[in-house]
DNA sequence: GCCGTTTTCGGCCCGACTGTTTTCAGTCG
């Protein structure tokens, strides 16, 4: 589909007018680029049915943005973005890309210091000479040097809401060619690691030249570092690495214990087989006197005959799974497919991109049985939150859709304002089915305060659930300072859910938060947040973070039925 | 650059937070 292209084309003109300090348009592309992203036909379906004028049918596309649509379907260029960026230095825009910088700072450092990337900004700091410059000082320099190590641990490992969708691309395309028999993505992707550095995946096939002929050759490729019989390694057009190992089929279990990880999950596994007078390797379980292959084709058969119960690829840190695999007591994980309901989406009352019944029925073709339609409050004006008014409109129009056998809960996200007092009056509260209640903003408060903020709001007996608990964005934002036990213990006591937000850039709570969490009695929610019908998908990235916190199916709550729920 | 009238121009979500400038500009969501 042409359209999230050029979405991303009309992203990146946006933030080229922006810093050329143009008002307004760079609004325009963003809305045009979000239009496209929300759209379920392809641009160039309705282009090649009704023309520039189609197009222009498109919310927030007018005459220029449709005209621009056209020029790349026909050419596959937009002449306005490379205009821009040919007035620009090279790397230029990289500077936008560091927290906290913005259009204005990276004009004002280009025209003071002749900086024209992110390494000239990092020589200026390292000679300390942003302080210097008038309207900035010495906490912006150190700010801007933090926001560029956060860059750059975001470009060492990426979220796996990115990497998995290319990852499976490529397994995909893999598995289509006759001459591969298997295809699986290995290493931390395939534990479910919340970032990832590169890809690894594992090809069955006897004939591996022309696995790596076809690999080495996909589109997809910018440049090969290694090329050899049984491994391959590229850096994608995303700057990531992957490695393709390919090994005969009954080599496979092995190969996928070797290379699943995790590194501490390995050692500790060959210690033990060791002991046992075994030897383990990526070509097989052996017997260490006589060299016998004892199993190398399915990981359960290596475990099995280790004398371990099977570890789900998640569970493998060395975080205790090898103990407890030996004693039998591993936990039987929450599934994807034990998900219910999805407690916490957003529709166009507040600022998601679709209506109620557009969300209704998307989560119905996930064979949900409810959705808590969960808008934000009055005070996040930001997000037209919603007023007691428009609740009154909203609930309305809830009960108007009547499904069979589906349930749309009338629920809210509810602001911890930065008193700590809600943003709804408890008379109002109480009439939701489901009030999920988080923080948007006071983020810098002291730890103390943050947590006694949460606390009260746990504390409140229409509160069913806390939304994103320390509101990290991977790679971007840390989490707040809070004392997660005293949450923990105040969650568990007052029965108040604590929610795993799937969004790959938030999943928050993390696993080792839901560990503990779970180890203390609370209950939890995987919510995906979505703020449009394809947001939705996200449940799995949340799934994988329940798993690899040690969750099961009793652990979280939707994976009851809306009547267990008794809401 | 889009949209919707007041029908061809003027408005476009706006408040919190930060740092530094002392009265506000830049960034974020």
């Amino acid at each position: 589909m042409k359209n999230f292209d050029i979405a991303k084309i009309f992203y990146e003109i946006a933030d080229l007018l922006d810093i050329k300090g143009v008002q307004w348009e760079p609004r325009a592309y963003r809305k045009g680029a979000q239009s496209l992203e929300n759209l379920s036909e392809d641009v160039s379906d309705i282009y090649e049915k009704g023309s520039i004028k189609a197009l222009m049918e498109i919310p927030g596309i007018g005459k220029a943005l449709a005209e621009k649509i056209e020029s790349y379907i026909k050419t596959g260029k937009i002449k306005k973005l490379e205009e821009l960026k040919a007035s620009f230095p090279k790397h230029f825009d990289e500077l936008l890309e560091i927290p906290g910088m913005g259009p204005k700072k990276a004009l004002l450092l280009n025209k003071e210091l002749n900086i024209k990337s992110v390494k000239d900004l990092e020589k200026a700091i390292a000679q300390h000479k942003i302080a210097k410059i008038k309207t900035l000082g010495e906490k912006t320099e150190q700010n801007i040097l933090q926001g560029i190590e956060l860059l750059k641990k975001g470009q060492e490992r990426r979220l796996i809401g990115f990497a998995l969708p290319i990852a499976e691309q490529i397994r995909d395309a893999l598995l289509d060619k006759p001459f591969v028999e298997k295809a699986v993505i290995a290493g931390s992707l395939r534990r479910r690691k919340e970032t990832i550095k590169d890809i690894d995946i594992l090809v069955a096939s006897s004939e591996p030249k022309k696995v790596m002929d076809f690999f080495s050759s996909m589109k997809i490729i910018k440049r090969i570092i290694a090329k050899g019989d049984t491994k391959t390694s590229v850096i994608l057009d995303n700057n990531m690495q992957s490695d393709l190992r390919v090994i005969p089929e009954s080599q496979l279990g092995s190969a996928l214990q070797y290379f699943t990880g995790s590194k501490e999950h390995g050692v500790k596994l060959r210690k033990i087989v060791v002991q046992k007078g075994m030897k383990l390797s990526e070509y097989g379980l052996f017997d260490r006197k006589t060299n016998t292959l004892l199993a190398s084709k399915t990981e359960e058969e290596i475990y099995k005959k280790i004398g371990l119960q099977y570890p789900e690829p998640e569970l493998r840190e060395d975080n205790g799974e090898i103990e407890a695999a030996l004693k039998n007591k591993l936990p039987r994980l929450v599934e994807l497919s034990d998900i219910k309901g999805d407690m916490h989406v957003h529709s166009d009352y507040s600022d998601g991109g679709n209506t109620i019944k557009e969300m209704a029925e998307a989560a119905i073709k996930k064979g949900y049985e409810y959705i808590v339609l969960s808008d934000h409050s009055q005070s996040l004006k930001i997000a037209h939150g919603l007023t007691a008014q428009d609740l009154k409109r909203q609930w309305k129009d809830i009960d108007k859709l009547n499904y069979k056998n589906f349930k749309i809960l009338k629920g809210t996200e509810v602001d911890i304002l930065s008193d700590g007092d809600l943003d709804y009056e408890d008379s109002l509260l109480k009439q939701f089915d489901f009030v999920t209640a988080s923080i948007h903003s006071g983020f810098k408060q002291t730890k103390e305060k943050i947590t006694s903020r949460i606390l009260s709001a746990i504390e409140n007996e229409h509160v069913d659930c806390i939304g994103h608990l320390t509101g990290r964005l991977i790679n971007k934002r840390p989490p707040y300072d809070l004392d997660t036990s005293k949450i923990f213990k105040a969650a568990a006591d007052t029965n108040t859910f604590l929610e795993i937000n799937s969004h790959p850039v938030r999943l928050d709570l993390k696993d080792t938060h839901v560990r503990e969490a779970i180890s203390k009695g609370v209950k939890i929610v995987i919510n995906t947040d979505a703020h449009i019908i394809d947001e939705l998908d996200y449940m799995r990235y949340g799934v994988f973070t329940a798993r690899r916190g040690w969750a099961e199916k009793k652990d979280i709550v939707n994976t009851m039925s809306w009547k267990e729920l008794r809401l």
